[in-house]
DNA sequence: TGACAAATTTGGAACGTTCCAATTAACTGT
DNA sequence: ACAGTTAATTGGAACGTTCCAAATTTGTCA
């Protein structure tokens, strides 16, 4: 039971030295003997002593915090993105502020602000729907790193970290007019998102690339999310022709109209065909197996740590842009299991 | 671009008062006029001043930040968990740093000592499986309150928020027996965890009160994942006097049985009953639809953190233990499609 | 051995805040 | 107008570390 914790200046006592060289042995300095070296290094044992970091970087302005904020965390595609940072941002020796928007910009705004006065390294952030280039402004100005994840921020001067959404979609869409499907719908997203955009433009332009028709009309938006998933099927199905397939905004999404379509009798990989995008750890094991967009959340995660981390050590902040490419895995969500030629003639 | 951060110092000369009025401006005091408030509050904004909490609380001993370290993050249920944690920790006005140990007690211990050095004001953790009182114990002796959630560490001298982990499986079994199920099996989790011996005491227990023989040949450890409950499946399978239902040690242990039926050509909810536990948001839309074991992950966290920030506000810590109830959610795994009985015959 | 260099150690000043005690300003009521 | 309050304000001295320049010890070589 102490009164006060015990300092440096109660090892330097302890181990007959200066408070000087405890710092210089607490910081691996090689300026210092190896015997009192490991004299010190047995005090601070013994007196079970605890480094105080406020104390380090009030004076040498330079944290080892990084600052992590996520949109939704419930979503377990942000959750595994979440993990990939954790990972090398604690072998790195930092340690992170972890916080959840759940898509509140205020929330968003007010937690920055707060990992600012902590004293943040350098922010990953996956931005609320409706950030504002103006809300990272401060952050860039005062010279702190920013790296964008999973959705950007046209106008930031900032890196990102994008998942390759035009070319998902695309090989999405190849696929299903490969397996014979010709009414192909996309379901789920807000049209004012920058990846929602990129999604879509993918898939517009490679039904274009087919010469199927690819008007406006087959695109249903909804929030991306399970519940937005079987919104965007009942809108579908009262659609006068209806399409037989359809690529999902994401995961979440798809599984949202596989409950839609069951709920209407239908029977999702066999009445209709579903294709993803994220492969969130469910995708694999759902029934139907999901046939849908890989991108690795946790290695998407790794990769913007060590972008973050990178810039951290270098004096230069240059923004960098990098696109993670994508593949698709097809599972059972669009029927394998032939026919989809006959299907699609009653559909 | 600034050279040095504007400082209080620097507030305090362009609002034409001293270091200590801006002090007390910064922390809301009732001592300070207030149309020199408001001229203060006025050049703090223009300056883009940032409080520095660094410097704050080296002076005052008193931080901001909660520590929060969880097992498996990819786990939806501690997803779900730390973002009930998550909101009450931010509208208090703290914020967190969040860790995930992935079952690791190196990585746990890692971070629990980079949160010390920090000077968190407390912590929740949800221990990795083998943690000793002993990791604890340089924590609670400086005075850090501590909460444990989901499981527990028998000897700690720290507040516990667990489920109700017997009342759930005796829920559960009771409920099997009313359906006319006679060999029940319990399936998944590590022999070694408080949890295990909770749950699988409330299986015994409740058998017991049936009439039903409770011997230990029913319970089939394995890894608490949806892995582990493919390979309990297995298991089995090969037992002699085969098991007709299954309460499992959780969600992720239920879905692995049903795959595993699957794969022996068994239908999960007809030719088997299967209860899960947690109630993880995959188990209302899996199909079947789980009957499973509600804890309320979000709630669970939310009870969690406002228990810690009471003891944090507390003078004296005085551990307490909660016990959260759990309700049984009944949808369609154990087949609530009648002629249970006719099946316990030839089973 | 003396001189010089290298290796090691060390006091103080700083970092940006809060606290304390003390000072000054602004009101009371008579 | 004056003493007695009360309301506002204010200089330092902390807090625990790191940095710097300077001091001390040790080693080397002629």
């Amino acid at each position: 039971m102490k009164r006060t914790r015990t300092t440096v200046i109660d090892i330097a006592r302890a181990a007959g030295v200066s408070k000087s060289t405890v710092s210089l042995v607490l910081q691996g300095s090689p300026l210092v003997n190896e015997a009192t070296r490991a004299r010190v290094s047995a005090v601070i044992r013994d007196l079970g002593y605890v480094y105080n970091r406020s104390a380090a970087n009030l004076r040498q302005a330079k944290s080892a915090i990084v600052g992590i904020v996520v949109n939704d965390l419930t979503n377990s595609f942000f959750a595994e993105l979440a993990v990939g940072m954790d990972m090398v941002v604690q072998s790195a020796g930092y340690v992170q502020f972890l916080a959840n928007t759940g898509e509140s910009i205020d929330r968003q705004r007010e937690v920055i602000a707060s990992m600012r006065e902590h004293g943040i390294a350098g922010l990953i952030l996956s931005p609320a729907r409706g950030t504002q280039v103006s809300d990272l402004k401060p952050l860039v100005e005062s010279g702190i790193p920013v790296v964008l994840v999973v959705r950007n921020l046209p106008g930031a001067r900032v890196s990102s970290l994008l998942s390759d959404n035009y070319a998902g979609t695309s090989q999405a869409v190849e696929h299903l007019i490969g397996l014979g499907y010709k009414r192909i719908a996309f379901m789920g997203g807000y049209a004012d998102t920058a990846v929602f955009e990129e999604r879509v433009r993918g898939y517009r332009d490679a039904l274009a690339k087919a010469g199927l028709h690819s008007g406006g009309e087959f695109v249903f938006n909804s929030a991306p999310s399970r519940a937005g998933g079987v919104a965007a099927v009942e809108k579908m199905l009262l659609h006068a022709e209806r399409p037989t397939a359809a690529v999902c905004f994401n995961d979440a999404v798809a599984f949202g109209v596989c409950d839609g379509l069951r709920s209407a009798r239908m029977e999702p990989g066999v009445d209709f065909g579903i294709v993803g995008f994220d492969d969130v750890i469910e995708a694999k094991t759902a029934v139907p197996a999901l046939t849908t967009v890989s991108v690795d959340p946790q290695g998407m995660g790794q990769r913007a740590a060590q972008l973050l981390l990178k810039q951290i050590n270098s004096e230069k902040v240059e923004p960098e842009t990098q696109t993670l490419s994508v593949r698709l895995v097809v599972r059972e969500s669009c029927g394998i299991k032939k026919h989809v030629q006959d299907r699609e003639e009653y559909a």
